[in-house]
Parts: C-alpha cells; sequence; structure tokens
DNA sequence: CAGTATAATACTCAAGTTGAGAATAATAAC
DNA sequence: GTTATTATTCTCAACTTGAGTATTATACTG
C-alpha cells in the first residue's frame, strides 16, 4: 500500500524589538511528558478548507498566536523523508503520513501582540555566530577552530575545509551575511548543534557557541529565513515592514543592522536611504533620542515605481 | 470525507542554444482526443520510493526526457485551489485528490540530447514580451497600449494603472527584467493570454503580442522561473552551467544576454567579467568566430571562495 | 591581392558611487 | 557650565560605471 501525504504549513514571524530580531514561537513537547522546546507556528493544510497555502498559513497563525499577518512570502518547501521522524507534536500529521512542509516568512511590527502560548524569541539565541555586531571579522568566533579539527578529519578532508572556509569567511574567504542555512548544515553535519546530537554523538566543547535547539528542524528553517531576508532587504524595501509608520534614521539604521548582524556606517548609511529616495522627513521631531532631537522619517511609497531595485544596500563596513 | 493531496513535482529545464533561451517540454492531451500542448516535465511524489524531493524530480525528468540533470534549485511551490482542475494530464491527480506542485528550476548545456517525446522550445516564443534584444526601452512593445486600456477600465483603475505602470516599465517607471512573474500576471488578469481565456473572454487585438500557451499553468512556471533566473545570474556564477568547458568572452556574452533579454556592452561585460575574477584563459584559440580569433575561457571555481557574491552583473546598458 | 566585413582586444574619460573620517549642532544629565 | 550623546552635514580619495574610440587579426569578395 502506498504511504499518503500530509502537507504542513510552517511560519518564520519575524519582528525587530530592542534592536534584537525574533521569532515568535509556540511551545510543542515532542514526546508525551518530555520537556517542551521552542517551535514555529504550524498546521495542517486542510485541502477542502484552504484556498491557497497562504491563506491556509494565515488561519493557522491567527489560531495559534493571534496575530493578523501582513507581509508574507513563501520560503522554502522541504520534504526529505528523514526530517519528519521529529516533526509530530500536537496538530502534525498521523503516522504512516508522509509529512512535506511548506515554510513561509513574515515581517510584523514590534507593536504586535501574540496571545497567551506564544512568544518572541530571540533569533541570535538560536543562531548565535550569525550575530557580528560586537565582533570584528567573522561573527563564528569560538567555532573556527572546531570546525577546523571536525574538517580536517576523515577523507574529503578538502572539499570539507573548502565549504567550511567559504561559508565561515575563514582563510581569506569573505563573511557572507546571507549564507547562514549554508553555516547551519555544517554545524549540524559537524555535530555541533545539538539538533544533530539527536542521532549522532554532540561536540561537548562547542557547548558555549551552540545556540539553543528548537524542535524538528525548525531551526533549519529559521536558518532559510534568516538567509533569506538579509538578501531581500538589500534590494526591495522590505525593512519598513518593521517599523512603526515614522522613524528616525538611526531606528532604521539600527533594525537594517539587527537583521544583517554588521554594524554600519552613520554617514554612508544616511546617504544611501536618501539618495535612494525611500524615506521622506514629517518635519516633527523625535526628542526622546539621549542627544539632539532626530527627524521623524516615514517611507515613500513611491519609490516602487521609481526605482529599479530600491532596498538599503548594506555596504559590507563597520564604524559607528 | 477529507479530500487527499497529490504532490507534483515540476522541472524547468533551461538551456541556451543559437543565443535563445530554451526549456525542455513534453507533450500532453488535456483531455483525451483534445489537441496536444506543450508541458512541463512533470510526475507525483511517491513518498515511499522518493526520499528527497528533488530525487524525485530527478527520476521522473530521466523517465520523461531521458536527461540527467545537474544543476537543480527549488522554484516555487503552487498551491491555489483554482490551478489544478486544469492540471490532470496523464500521470496527474485523481479526481477528488488536491495537487500542490513543487517546481524546480535546472540549468542544462546546450549539447543535452533529449529521448524521443520531449522538445526543446524557445522560451521568448511563450513570453515574447520578455525579450528586448531588439528593441529600445520597454520590450513590451504593442502591449503597452492594450494595458493601459484595460487598466484604465472599472474600478481600482488607479491601482492597476499603477500596476502596469511597475511591472512593464511606463509611465517613468524603469523596466526590470526580473519582474517576468508580475507582468504575466498582469497580462492574465487582463484577458491578454490565451489561459485566462480558458475562464475569461479573451482579447483578440492581443493576437501577435500573446505568446503560446501551455498546459496547465506552466507559463506561470515559467516566468517564476525565468525571473528568478534572471535574478540569480547577477549574484552567483550560474551561466557557466549553460556553457562548455571553454568558451569565448563573446559566448559567454550572448549567453547572458539571452537570458537577460537585453543587450550589453561588449568592453563593459568584459571588464566585469575578468575584474570578478570569474574566468582564466586557456591560450586555445577559436578561431571560428567571422572575424579575428578569440581565445578561449574556462569558469575559475576559484571565485567561490574568493569574492562574496560572483556572478556576471548586469549593467543596465545596450550597445553592440 | 586590395578592399571590406566581422569580431577581438585594449584604451580613455567623465560621471557617479563607496568607504572612511572629520566638523558642527542640539539636546539631556550632572 | 561641562560632559555625554546623538543628529546632521561635509570632504576626499579610491574605485566603479557607462559610453565611446582605436587598433589588430581573421575571412570573404570581387
Amino acid at each position: 500500500m502506498t504511504r499518503s501525504l500530509a502537507l504542513g504549513l510552517h511560519a518564520v514571524i519575524v519582528a525587530v524589538t530592542d534592536e534584537e530580531p525574533r521569532i515568535l514561537t509556540v511551545e510543542r513537547r515532542s514526546e508525551p511528558g518530555g520537556s517542551p522546546v521552542a517551535a514555529l507556528p504550524f498546521g495542517l493544510l486542510e485541502p477542502d478548507e484552504h484556498r491557497t497555502l497562504e491563506l491556509g498559513l494565515r488561519l493557522w497563525v491567527r489560531e495559534q498566536t493571534g496575530l493578523e499577518l501582513g507581509y508574507v512570502e513563501q520560503l522554502y518547501t522541504f520534504g526529505d523523508r528523514d526530517r519528519e521522524a521529529s516533526d509530530e507534536g500536537e496538530g502534525g500529521p498521523s503516522a504512516g503520513e508522509r509529512l512535506i512542509s511548506v515554510a513561509y516568512l513574515a515581517l510584523v511590527r514590534e507593536s504586535s501582540r501574540p496571545s497567551a502560548g506564544a512568544e518572541w524569541r530571540n533569533v541570535y539565541r538560536r543562531l548565535p555566530w550569525e550575530d557580528g555586531r560586537r565582533s570584528t571579522g567573522s561573527p563564528a568566533g569560538g567555532l573556527g577552530s572546531l570546525l577546523r579539527t571536525w574538517s580536517g578529519r576523515g577523507r574529503s578532508s578538502e572539499a570539507r575545509s573548502e565549504r567550511v572556509d567559504i561559508a565561515f569567511g575563514l582563510g581569506g574567504a569573505a563573511w557572507d551575511g546571507e549564507k547562514v542555512l549554508e553555516r547551519y548544515e555544517l554545524l549540524w553535519e559537524a555535530g555541533l548543534v545539538a539538533e544533530a546530537g539527536r542521532d549522532r554523538g554532540l561536540d561537548a566543547r562547542a557547548e558555549p557557541f551552540r545556540g539553543q535547539p528548537m524542535a524538528a528542524d525548525h531551526r533549519r528553517i529559521l536558518a532559510t529565513a534568516l538567509g533569506r531576508l538579509r538578501g531581500k532587504i538589500k534590494y526591495r524595501p522590505v525593512v519598513f515592514e518593521l517599523l512603526p509608520t515614522t522613524f528616525t534614521l538611526l531606528q532604521l539604521q539600527r533594525v537594517v543592522e539587527a537583521l544583517a548582524g554588521v554594524r554600519l556606517h552613520k554617514g554612508n548609511f544616511r546617504r544611501l536611504v536618501d539618495r535612494g529616495g525611500l524615506v521622506e522627513g514629517t518635519g516633527r521631531m523625535d526628542d526622546h533620542t539621549g542627544g539632539r532631537p532626530a527627524e521623524l522619517f516615514r517611507f515613500r511609497r513611491e519609490v516602487l515605481r521609481e526605482r529599479r531595485a530600491p532596498g538599503v544596500g548594506l555596504p559590507e563596513a563597520k564604524g559607528g
């Protein structure tokens, strides 16, 4: 007999609060009686009820978190056979069904209040090596040497080292903020994240760098989302989905930095933003800045018709 | 009772031959006895057989076209309820099943020979308004005025005009080669492509601009693929998947132009390619150029570790 | 074989963009 | 008032981009 299919809809709902990117999570117990883990909001497609996948997702998210989503984009569809065993919380597929999951990225404003049971959690607590705002060079820090040890072992050690170098910006390669998924997958293969330990041995020395695990392969989905968002921000004005209608230029910059995991040069950032015609002044002032009051700006919707691809370009630069 | 699901795997297999981008199609008869239409290679995921979606896709493609795919990337998952009625050729879902389709983009070399039943077809014969290589300004040409008429009608006429302007680079907006899907969807809504006529009235004046239809929503999938490929080419060295191991710089340029649908400035293109370190000379010459013999180059794999995001940037320029 | 067409390859140059830093202005806290 | 903190505006050299020109090596034509 043939196994049947279930289609899961997962949401990576991102907001930026207090200069930290956060995602909305719900609690899930992998086995009855087990300890709870953070999971992405998730539900199964109901072929008779949900006219489109995205609508199904919005319904599930409203039910589980109380949020009405605004900006939503499809991320990726995960369908490997070995991922599903671990993805069977409440509301999941029944035994014998193969689960395929379509993941979505949603952006909401920091003001959104989820209902009880759902909670905002810091993205970088789950992917600490992605935050380079306070370090210089590769944010990966202590992971570097551990990865080097790993990649030095076994056959195909050369191909491995090369992958590590490219992904983590080691050995002369440049750090690329968008390679979030590549980095996560290498850490998984190297047994340096807890999810890998569910099947394999776990390297204990990695403890301080590891980051908090999530249910099933949700951290991989999170990595996919962060990588995509970092890319998108450069050529589409999506940051504004995360900001209130008016904001100061520094607020805007901090949100971009939070997502990119990198500090930017202030003067150059401003130049870029207004050469791009992305914002316009409102004339009003914010005088709670801690220094000289700052003008409040708003997003100029008209850019969408003017420029080819308006985003808040991320120079690779640092400096406050 | 609840309807069950079927998961379709679709492949947009692209090659560039004679300076034209082509996709591999198979023939499908929508009803028994109906006339055959070009369709994308397609098969259903077999939950017990296919360990990953991508492997399932590769198997189906091999079976239907005889091709072993190299570069493959997931494109998008299509799951709207109204798309499926039309997607029931041989090998499709049984009645009462809801079909969700995961589409993939594959790049192969022009030399790949498909088996009987599969055929290469010119992408721009299906999306003629996307090829701007011989026109100046918006390649959309005659479609412009038809779209303007359409968008002028009805309520929400203002929002419509704006969408048309942005998508087609009219009214001061810039033509953006990547907005392929937006353009196709507008044409569909406007009743200017045959697929829309399956449900709605079709504007007869659009005949010469319309392009050839494909099965079900396969042309929309093609549009998604072309848009993605045009984007990708700029920041990842994927063009080389479409070229033989050695090639002249003009061959490389022609392939890029074919995909981008735009002519580029020769000197600047060369400068870009070798400043990016994308290629290296082989010392050998091609003397079948029709003019002075050209050096043969090969792709430098090492760029992958050096530069942040090496692609063959597309300046917006023209000129031969 | 001179003349013409075709393409390769190498330059040039002005205009624009980028990365980095410095200078000056307006507020709050002490 | 002095200091800290942030806002806002410049400057400047290095580099990139768009566009065009000049020179060279082939094949083809008559």
